[in-house]
DNA sequence: GTGAAAGCGCTAACAG
DNA sequence: CTGTTAGCGCTTTCAC
């Protein structure tokens, strides 16, 4: 039969228990410091310390080093699908390297500020941002007070903080030149909130891949934000406001399928009159009605990435490089076709 | 100019800058003791400490008192879409509460452990665990090291461990009862592991409500895990095992889509040929073609509710119901028609 | 109401 | 290679 409470068993309880001095017990447990300890009482105390049942105790480590081995991760909207993977992927690479992970969901961008200095209190090691506002002053906060961070998924332009992002611009040209191979040439685009990175970079995509084809520059409405609600309403004024487009590239896939109940209710069909593409290749969106032609991102890897480049800064090999770009894919399916098709 | 890194300042800089004891800091920093202090004195250290940019060290407090604000939550994939509702409803509380949570993702259940013993190595105050198998020996390891625990989604079926979980009977009623109102009678079930919890429950669901409703016992296929792919798989062998029952009741919604694949595959139509329910209302299945009739849950009030009793019992206010039951919802859709449709 | 002193469990000099 | 010692920043007696 178990004790009904953990007993607690210390560095001390492990050390008398051998033979030995409580410090040649913390010697023997540290993998860095282990080598310098003789065969035989290293054996003993890693043998009573397993008889034991000893745990370190982290709180009384980061009390001493300054170091807790944990790190923050503030996400917008922890239910938008595009972060559990990105969440996965960092929480795979913390398991590995001996962190735990504070997920913190920022709802309002005003709550960054306290809950940052709820983490700060916490001691936390470093920090990894999936939100943060194009010049977002967050980001000089967080570089004034030393804290060790990187960006993932947008990142801030101005480079002050490494990064772990897709290629935006390339998403979109590769939709862009779906659509050109299809024989579309009235392209109009749904964009993101334009004070977010990803909503400029996208649309500046767009443009400069109908510019590189000799379209006409796209007609763009942007979207309050990256949800189906404003996709909704911005293909309302999407169609309200001029000529039908031949095709809509649409900054994510919640918009998409936004525009995909206003075309519907339009009387519109997708894709026959008109084509539609999303972003971010969102689980579910291969079994909507059509299947969504979208950008597929490696999001799990865009958080492994972060997470890697965060742990070598912390641990003060810093060669990794400062911004990671990784590629996005065209996933072609029923929601775009040919220019005659109607 | 800021400085360029945070200088750490403790409660004694607050106290020499106010010419006070570094205890009498303490005290009037404290909530729950700062009432035994005089009004100037209490004024005079709460300016200074902000003037300093005083931060508490929860490192410190923690060693001191053993209470560190931190609570560890156990899901078993944060990428299936029923567990971010979750995980925001705990972190919602919690934020509310003072306290941080660490999200682990466990894949395997073989890790389980490993990532329990290093969580108490962090000295977590609680933990929530959206995973455990049917009289999973980690409830009694979990009691048996003293530690505060609450389950959610899934419930120990032995009440060992305080719970929030949605009743997956009722649910599978609303289910049934609505198939039955439509003409159906030959009801198959695909039904979920049956070392899970949620598995076992909603197949009695299924029953019982079969039963009341004097139908002969479904057919029910297991699948084996809540996966699209299962669901594949399991309908496969419903259709190649026997007649075609009229309507199928998955145990989630993935099963259903996976249902979906292989009717479709089969050249049968939902709901003409046959009426399928799925389980969660996950985003988007209000999309797909066609649109799930499936039944809702309070996902996000599942993880409120789990982590308030939670912290209930970690502040020794345990007045909480042990296991909090919450109603789930139908919502009809275009996946389920009357029988004579066809 | 406030000061003094001890110590949580651990790491990191410094001796030997 | 191992023992000694001194705190990390905080809370909590115990005095006054």
């Amino acid at each position: 039969m178990k004790p009904a409470k953990a007993p607690k068993v210390t560095i001390r309880d492990v050390a008398t228990a051998s033979g030995v001095h409580f410090s040649t017990v913390s010697r023997a447990l540290d993998p860095a410091r282990r080598k310098r300890i003789s065969k035989e009482v290293l054996e003993l105390v890693e043998e009573t310390a397993r008889r034991l049942g000893y745990q370190p105790n982290r709180a009384a480590s980061a009390l001493r080093t300054g170091r807790t081995h944990t790190i923050g991760v503030l996400v917008p909207d922890i239910t938008n699908p595009v972060f559990p993977p990105i969440l996965q992927g960092i929480e795979a690479s913390a398991a590995a390297r001996g962190y735990f992970v504070f997920v913190a969901n920022v709802g309002d961008p005003q709550l960054a500020r306290p809950i940052l200095a709820r983490m700060q209190a916490q001691q936390i090691d470093g920090l990894v941002m999936a939100i943060a506002l194009r010049d977002d002053p967050l980001i000089d906060f967080v570089r004034d007070n030393g804290l060790h961070a990187v960006m993932v998924n947008r990142a801030d332009e101005s480079g002050r903080l490494p990064a772990a992002v897709s290629d935006d611009r390339l998403a979109m040209k590769l939709a862009v030149d779906h659509l050109a191979a299809l024989g579309h040439r009235r392209i109009a685009h749904l964009a993101g909130p334009q004070n977010v990175p990803t909503g400029v970079g996208r649309r500046q995509g767009v443009e400069q891949a109908m510019h590189d084809h000799r379209m006409k520059p796209p007609r763009v409405v942007e979207c309050e934000s990256y949800s189906r609600e404003a996709g909704q309403q911005a293909m309302r004024t999407l169609l309200a406001s001029g000529p039908r487009p031949e095709a809509v590239v649409c900054c994510n896939d919640l918009v998409a399928l936004g525009a995909y109940d206003v075309l519907r209710e339009a009387g519109l069909r997708v894709p026959e009159d008109i084509s539609v593409t999303g972003h971010n290749d969102m689980p579910l969106v291969d079994m909507v009605d059509p299947p969504l032609t979208t950008i597929r991102l490696p999001h799990r890897e865009l958080g492994w990435r972060a997470a890697e480049m965060l742990f070598d800064e912390i641990e003060g090999k810093s060669l990794s490089a400062s911004t990671v770009v990784l590629r996005p894919e065209l996933v072609v399916r029923a929601s775009t076709a040919a220019r005659n098709a109607s």
